[in-house]
RNA sequence: GCCGGAGUGGCGGAAUGGUAGACGCGCACGACUCAAAAUCGUGUAUCGAAAGGUGUGGAGGUUCGAGUCCUCUCUCCGGCACCA
């Protein structure tokens, strides 16, 4: 039999604190705040994954830790719960999603609440909730207001034999994921945000925040800032010129040829003017690239392909030679100006392709102090300049921008993000709230008459021609009604006709900004009372996954800043710092899923050895924020050390002497808890029990602050020997323990003797020691007489409290 | 190809340039037990009988002293990927 029954304890925590409301918040409290935030869970069928346990775990021990320390902290939770699986098991079972989703979500709530985070239950939000996703389309219509939504032809994935768009996550090997057809491309209607209009501060800005550097890294990787030139080639004998994007102007003079991507405007224009001579063959080309999804035409190690324009030459700018004009798809019509000029001497791409097509290669660069221009190599970094008339012996570097001068072009900065595409076409998720009218002409609805809800439907099925399914509810569609002298759209029986946007919003939208209705979930006239937002925001810590960090971190960045420039945040930015936490892999560190059967079920943790220890075992597991394989066999050590624990309390006596382990057990613990070094923390504490065992008693304070260490880790456990030892309120609003200066010294240090860097021996002496008396301490030991004896050492290194090496 | 991260016992992993392997799992032996489990105790990098060597992916280097710093290199994991 276990000395301490979990199921017990735990069941009666976990009731007593809520009908305690003890991780209620207090918005108005005038303590310093601390906004703890975790990523809010998708409702899965699945229900919630160790991974969940991981991630909220970390997060609440900070905020337990923050709480004891005095902050009034806001530790919400909600439910993430637009998405396709319930839809796609609305399909095919006909269920109603909102029915699906409340039956995880009350899985869900349960399996947290069992796990005992000290969530502030009554702030739950619910993307789904039309009280909620009331102002995200609110947010929506800001957006549109401020020219940040507009609407445009998108390519979008179809499946030809399911008859519907796909969602790129619905694409698996260019496949269908249900039909296994190979989808194509489709041009279609979507409503885009600017993101793009944001990129150079979503890029700056990151140096105001202390996310993990790897977070920072990977999100400018993916926003792909870079500064450069766009230059002007005019095409000889016409009035026509297009635009490249350079980073090296330096280069300019070494341009031999000029590539458009397939899809640019330019070529159209001068096919329907007829000055291209080898017409079908162009026509062609266009033809096959266009039809080529993304992955062929990115595909690696892809030989290069294109085709040469007859009959026109563009000129290069800078020394007015002709060169010839290719289309080729290596040049993207989606990035910088979707036209190149190329410098085969000096860019891996171009060299390749002027090689395989015999374009002329021409060296002006050299490297700085390499003489030997004879033999030539690709030479892509920045050296002086060769060939170039009167740039001849510059700097790569001013060269760039005295070349752009001299042609006339503009220093421009480009990234490589691209617009977002804010529509689906799907029943399971926010209305786009927009009307049009009879001529087709698009229209807001009012903010008043926000929201827009979702009707019921009879099939959830996309439609043959790819519009959702809400294009079947005729009823919900059509709508009666009047504009306003701003042009928004208002109900009226007996208005004029219009016609829904039947395109809802992708999953990210109630993503984006979910975390600001924690603050004020309730209100009615705003998306939060702006004073408390500005005292509540931004989040002081997010913790969630590395995999969020390009998309979802991305677009609520983008939605702050935006809400920030109308005005209702009070920064920029809204998480001050973001960590993340590793994967957790299945036993022998396979990655957990349904197919192999290696998915570890929390819930079994928990009944057979109790929240406390999930936590703690998760905790203790390995590094946090690196990927860490689950191990059966060692939850039980964890285990042992709750049961040691409770035994312990027959241990207490009412000493006054303060024993020296714990203080430094709360410095080590404190310190590790907020570098999130969690699994050193718990071995920390795991030392301190053993030294406590050791001992014939234990003085009752020791073993309170012991236990306050350990209230972040393992709630249950903690609170209930907390109510044993006398405790009358809760042991998580007592206040963090504080360790003694003066007890962390020792007064006895163990000496190393090491004899040329070599272990020697060791002596304990009283750590005032002088040096002089430790030399000769050192001298008479074994190890001494045995590898020095009568030798003179050359050195003698003296580490006080540490060592001594003699160096023969 | 580019950008990150990581390589340490049988396993997960510890180590401000200063005793490598803390803590935990596992294993071995012992105690308790009729017995087993649980629990408790002791031990546990490796070669060697011992003395003594050798050891943090590999090769060099800096240093009195390197898992830690520097140079080169190999392997694994994650992200991006024709971004001009």
């Amino acid at each position: 039999m276990n000395p301490y029954d979990h199921i017990k304890t735990e069941n009666y925590w976990q009731k007593k604190w809520e009908e305690d409301f003890t991780y209620r918040t207090d918005t108005h409290s005038s303590k310093p705040t601390f906004f703890g935030l975790i990523e809010f869970p998708y409702p899965s069928g699945a229900g919630l994954h160790v991974g969940h346990v991981r991630s909220y775990t970390g997060m609440d021990v900070i905020v337990r830790k923050r709480r004891m320390e005095g902050f009034e902290t806001l530790f919400p939770i909600g439910w993430d719960a637009f998405g396709l699986p319930a839809e796609n098991y609305a399909i095919k079972t006909g269920i109603h999603p909102s029915i699906t989703t409340r039956e995880n979500i009350n899985t869900f709530r349960e399996q947290l609440k069992a796990c005992g985070f000290s969530f502030d239950w009554d702030r739950e939000v619910d993307t789904t909730d039309p009280q909620y996703y009331k102002w995200t389309q609110w947010i929506f219509l800001k957006l549109y207001e401020n020219g940040l939504s507009y609407k445009k032809e998108m390519p979008v994935n179809w499946c030809p034999k399911d008859k519907c768009v796909l969602a790129n996550e619905e694409v698996v090997d260019g496949k269908c994921e249900r039909c296994g057809a190979p989808a194509e491309k489709r041009n279609k209607e979507q409503w885009m945000l600017a993101i793009t209009k944001y990129a150079e501060r979503l890029d700056k800005d990151l140096d105001d925040t202390t996310f993990l550097e790897r977070i920072k890294i990977q999100q400018r990787n993916w926003i792909g800032m870079s500064s450069g030139s766009e230059i002007d080639f005019k095409i000889n004998n016409t009035d026509l010129s297009f635009t490249v994007y350079t980073t090296r102007a330096d280069t300019l003079f070494g341009c031999t040829y000029c590539v458009l991507a397939p899809e640019h405007n330019l070529v159209k224009q001068l096919l329907a003017n007829g000055q291209i001579k080898n017409k079908e063959e162009v026509e062609k080309y266009i033809a096959e690239a266009i039809q080529k999804i993304d992955m062929d035409r990115s595909a690696e190690g892809k030989e290069k392909t294109g085709v040469l324009l007859e009959g026109i030459t563009a000129i290069n700018p800078a020394n007015k030679k002709e060169v010839p004009i290719f289309i080729a798809d290596y040049v993207l019509a989606t990035y910088g100006t979707g036209a190149i000029m190329a410098v085969p001497a000096h860019d891996a791409r171009d060299y390749e392709f002027a090689k395989k097509y015999g374009v002329e290669i021409k060296q002006v660069i050299k490297e700085i102090d390499k003489v030997d221009t004879e033999n030539f190599e690709l030479y892509c970094d920045d050296g002086i300049l060769i060939n170039s008339e009167s740039f001849d012996g510059q700097k790569s570097e001013e060269a760039r921008t005295k070349i752009t001068e001299a042609v006339n072009g503009k220093l421009v900065k480009k990234s490589k993000l691209r617009d977002w595409v804010f529509a689906r076409q799907r029943y399971w998720g926010e209305p786009i709230p927009l009307v049009y009218d009879k001529e087709g002409k698009m229209y807001p609805v009012a903010m008043s008459e926000l929201p827009v809800t979702l009707p019921q439907v009879e099939k959830y099925e996309p439609t043959d021609n790819g519009e959702s399914p809400l294009s079947h509810v005729t009823d919900w569609v059509s709508v009666k009604g009047k504009l306003d002298v701003a042009g928004y759209f208002h109900t009226d029986e007996t208005g004029e006709e219009f016609r829904r946007e039947t395109d809802t919003m992708p999953q990210w939208a109630g993503s984006s900004w979910y975390f600001m209705r924690y603050i004020d979930p309730r209100n009615d006239t705003s998306l939060g009372e702006k004073e408390m937002l500005m005292k509540w925001l931004p989040v002081t810590w997010y913790n969630g996954g590395m995999e969020h960090t390009t998309l979802h971190l991305l677009y609520s960045r983008f939605w702050y800043k935006f809400l920030f420039d109308i005005g209702l945040t009070p920064t920029s930015e809204p998480y001050m710092k973001r960590t993340s936490q590793g994967m957790i892999l299945g036993n022998g560190g396979v990655k957990m899923s349904k197919s192999i059967g290696n998915v570890i079920n929390p819930d079994v943790i928990v009944k057979k050895f109790g929240a406390d220890t999930l936590r703690m075992y998760e905790m203790f597991i390995g590094p946090f924020d690196q990927a860490v394989a689950w191990d059966d066999k060692s939850v039980i050590g964890i285990r042992r050390f709750v049961d040691r624990l409770y035994t312990l309390k027959n241990k207490v006596s009412e000493s006054e002497n303060s024993l020296s382990i714990i203080h430094k057990t709360i410095k080590k613990v404190g310190e590790d808890i907020d570098t999130m070094a969690f699994n050193t923390a718990i071995s920390t504490l795991m030392i301190c029990l053993n030294e406590f065992e050791k001992e014939k008693s234990v003085p009752l304070n020791d073993f309170k602050a012991f236990l306050k260490l350990i209230a972040p880790f393992a709630p249950f456990i903690t609170e209930e020997l907390w109510k044993e030892l006398g405790g009358i309120s809760s042991i998580h609003k007592e206040s963090w323990p504080e360790f003694n200066e003066s007890k962390l010294i020792d007064n006895n240090v163990t000496y190393v003797l090491q004899v040329n860097g070599k272990l020697r021996g060791e002596v304990t002496l009283s750590r005032d020691t002088s040096k002089e008396d430790v030399l000769s301490a050192v001298k008479s030991l074994d190890g001494y007489l045995k590898y020095v004896g009568e030798l003179v050492p050359k050195q003698q290194i003296f580490i006080p409290g540490k060592l001594v090496n003699i160096v023969i």
